[in-house]
DNA sequence: TGCATAATCGAACGTTCGTGCTATTATTCG
DNA sequence: CGAATAATAGCACGAACGTTCGATTATGCA
């Protein structure tokens, strides 16, 4: 690898780190070129503009979501094994990538949800793409006989997605040490919902059981 | 009231209106004075520091919150009844509102989650008592025997919040004219799991339609 | 009406912002 | 090794930032 590229590299995991504290729009060239140890126009040299730095960050980000997210979900069964997994790793994905200041993809999102431009496209076709995923997930679920053919896959995802909205804040603002167990309980009463009709009686104790372990 | 008061009340209402489409830390006080008409030193002197604009925003927000969603739901009964008026007030009072950017409150939860000082401690606390307030809400719907004293109010709240901020991501961010709808939906599905045990049967009709009406 | 006071303005401060340039230093490859 | 090229630094720019302060105008009450 060239070295130009391996400095960009470093440059985004402070880049990221830093946006997910103080956002995209407060990530400033000053401060992260600081931080990474070069000059202010040596690290503009990398990406041409600050519209290019925030796209480079959420490029970074999407990485990290399909690297720590859904290619470790691929190893398990598609359908609700798969599903469960995705959510799992989703609701601790900022953990593992070390961000000290929680999703930047959400914190974007809400921050550019009416500044058109380059960067909300591109955060808006991110986050469609997940919605997507979990989507063609929870018809796989279906199609395996996991959840009833009753269920409405966009409305779940809508729900997960809500749900993991949700846990952030709790985690980040209430510093709420519950919030990710919360988050996992919410997911599975969604997934008791939408169960599959059941041997009758006390059907919904299988799926109930999997809240109460975690 | 004094003059200084009215301008006053005046500015915020354009802050208000920047603040939703650029964000808390976006707002800027050259802008928002040539929006009002004033000189920057002269709105200045209104609020002392931008920190102090910011919060005096957060505070017009809280009014608004007051009156569009949480006094007329006052109307309704204790229980069900007010629980649902709440929920479909706070789900359109951006629109009642005329803040031409989606929830200010919102924006800032996830805007200053990990930047400490007087903003971020007001939006936490505004945020934990409308928290608060759906939770009580909730208990009344349980005392009234319209839920199921089964439920759990704080996971019951939770929820409601997270579909909420869902909501917003959908209806901003992908232009989905349904949002509102999916989030009422989402609703609903939130009180059928925790509806009464009703006479036996086909107990989960009453509260499903509901839904369908809408 | 007159006077104390409130409200607003205008100009300037020091910083920091994003962004160009030109030079200089590193790296890569024939 | 040496030449071509890539990578970075240094410096400057205009603009905008939040903030201060003294001057000026408008307001409200005796």
């Amino acid at each position: 690898m060239r070295k130009g590229q391996k400095t960009r590299t470093a440059i985004l995991d402070d880049a990221l780190a830093l946006a997910s504290q103080i956002g995209l729009s407060g990530l400033t060239i000053g401060t992260l070129a600081e931080r990474s140890g070069l000059s202010k126009s040596g690290l503009f040299a990398h990406f041409g503009s600050k519209e290019g730095l925030q796209l480079a960050v959420i490029q970074g980000v999407r990485q990290l979501y399909s690297d720590l997210v859904f290619l470790p979900a691929l190893q398990r069964q598609p359908g609700l094994p798969r599903l469960r997994a995705i959510v799992e790793n989703w609701l601790e994905w900022t953990g593992s990538a070390k961000l000290p200041g929680g999703c930047i993809m959400t914190a974007a999102a809400y921050e550019f949800d009416d500044c058109p431009g380059p960067v909300r496209e591109l955060v808006s076709q991110s986050l469609r793409e997940l919605r997507k995923t979990l989507v063609r997930s929870v018809r796989m679920a279906v199609d395996a006989g996991q959840l009833s053919t009753d269920a409405d896959p966009e409305q779940l995802a809508f729900e997960i997605c809500a749900i993991y909205a949700g846990a952030q804040l709790d985690a980040r603002l209430f510093d709420d040490p519950d919030a990710r167990r919360r988050a996992l309980l919410a997911f599975e009463n969604l997934l008791d919902r939408s169960a599959c009709a059941a041997p009758p009686a006390i059907g919904r104790d299988a799926s109930a059981s999997f809240a109460e372990k975690h």
